[in-house]
DNA sequence: AAGTGGTCTAGACCACTCC
DNA sequence: GAGTGGTCTAGACCACTTC
């Protein structure tokens, strides 16, 4: 028997937010306010569990929660100890281009340019692991934010079934939407890079920028199951209007 | 009572693999051989359950784990689905640069050009949320991977402690590192921006570069656990040497 | 009402670490 | 050998969806 800390925080065990939740919480608090620092154990898992009156398990799930925030890690046989953060790793996270518009609260656009069968030159060949001369669907759009140029993309599909350009284009023009429509296959898989590059004459004309502004250029290859290039395409960025951020470290969420 | 499915595929209860782990994978399996397509239903839990002669915890445990990788997802009352994969969400990861080079078997090195003490004028006074004329710890460097210049870094440091500059610095220079060093306080968050842009006339000159090539510059703030900045900087990388890749998909592990 | 996933329990045995 | 986290069981009750 050890004297228990008093925590002062109590487990509601009738509230209907469920009790590993509500321990996982009050952990991460203890954490975020600097109560528990960065090398300090928690308790064993046994003793909370006695001393909250719950069970192991539930103990388990709570912990498990702070584990995959990376708050805690656990060593076999030792115990459970509060995580240094980690500052100097970053994720840039590039989403959907309508839903990042439409959380900004404007609204997106998109302006098909045109759309064409064009033969395959040796790059499109290359990037699509076929052989020069074979037909593709070429499509060119723009897409806006409050009328406002934002993105020019030019993409390429190897198509295996004649049909016609719907509707469905332009309530997704994905790249992986834009393959699957016009073949037999299933996208399963999706490369992009990302470099920086400066606006040729058409980009920049068609974003409304200088030439050899900067840009971001993001190229996409959607493969099908077998590891085939299904489409490829470039979409380039307005680097005055676009930047990528990231948080890393605890209380990131509060931003 | 239902007639169960030959799965030809089988749990070992004795084996050293925990039983969620084989099971999880099983399902993977099916999942990426497309015997298991997306929109398709698992078997109830209960069924899973009885007809590998496990506990209904340790079915959920496998797919706890499925449903964290995104291949599958739950419907409370209805059942587990297989997901459709996502491919349109991209994360670009840029992690500590010495692991990053030493991963591809290169040697990084850092050169140090300079280490002073300067007066924050008014934008980095603006970065800091301090006042112009703060006294700061400024660094300059460029990070090389064999002995080829590949990023070009001014860090400002707001220093707390008159402390001579370690050896420490070189072996880790991270800003945080720096802040953390120079500072009574901690960093616990960090926030960076990527840019696309093109290079100045110092930057060009330290990567060996010509003025106005595109470059990524990295903003990076570095803040304690009051939200207070400790550190700024810039990482000014050549677009010609350094792009972001990612992949997203099932087969994604594979590449 | 029947079936589903979500939560929780009170045990159990194990492998591992540390003394 | 004592203490720790990792796995697993065989139940239970719940809220939810569907019919």
């Amino acid at each position: 028997m050890k004297i228990l800390l008093t925590d002062g925080e109590k487990i509601d065990k009738n509230s209907v937010i469920p009790v590993y939740y509500q321990l996982a919480r009050l952990f991460e608090r203890q954490i975020f306010e600097g109560k528990l620092k960065p090398g300090e154990a928690l308790p064993p898992e046994n003793e909370l569990a006695s001393s909250y009156g719950i069970s192991r398990m539930t103990v388990r799930r709570a912990i498990s929660e702070l584990v995959q925030a990376g708050l805690v890690h656990t060593q076999k046989g030792v115990g459970t100890f509060v995580s240094k953060p980690r500052l100097d790793n970053v994720v840039f996270e590039l989403n959907d281009f309508r839903d990042e518009i439409s959380k900004r609260n404007m609204k997106p656009s998109t302006k098909l340019l045109g759309v064409k069968i064009v033969k395959a030159d040796r790059r499109l060949a290359k990037k699509l692991e076929t052989t020069p001369g074979k037909r593709l669907l070429s499509f060119q759009m723009v897409l806006s934010a409050d009328e406002e140029p934002l993105i020019f993309e030019k993409k390429f599909v190897v198509f295996s079934k004649q049909k016609p350009i719907l509707e469905s284009e332009l309530n997704d023009p994905s790249l992986s939407n834009l393959a699957s429509v016009h073949s037999d296959h299933t996208p399963s898989m999706s490369k992009k890079v990302l470099h920086a590059s400066v606006a040729t004459e058409t980009e920049a004309r068609h974003l409304g920028i200088p030439v050899k502004a900067p840009v971001f250029m993001m190229e996409q290859t959607v493969y099908d199951s077998d590891k085939k290039p299904m489409g490829w395409g470039t979409s380039v960025f307005r680097a005055d209007r676009y930047k990528l951020t990231s948080y890393t470290g605890w209380s990131a969420k509060d931003q």
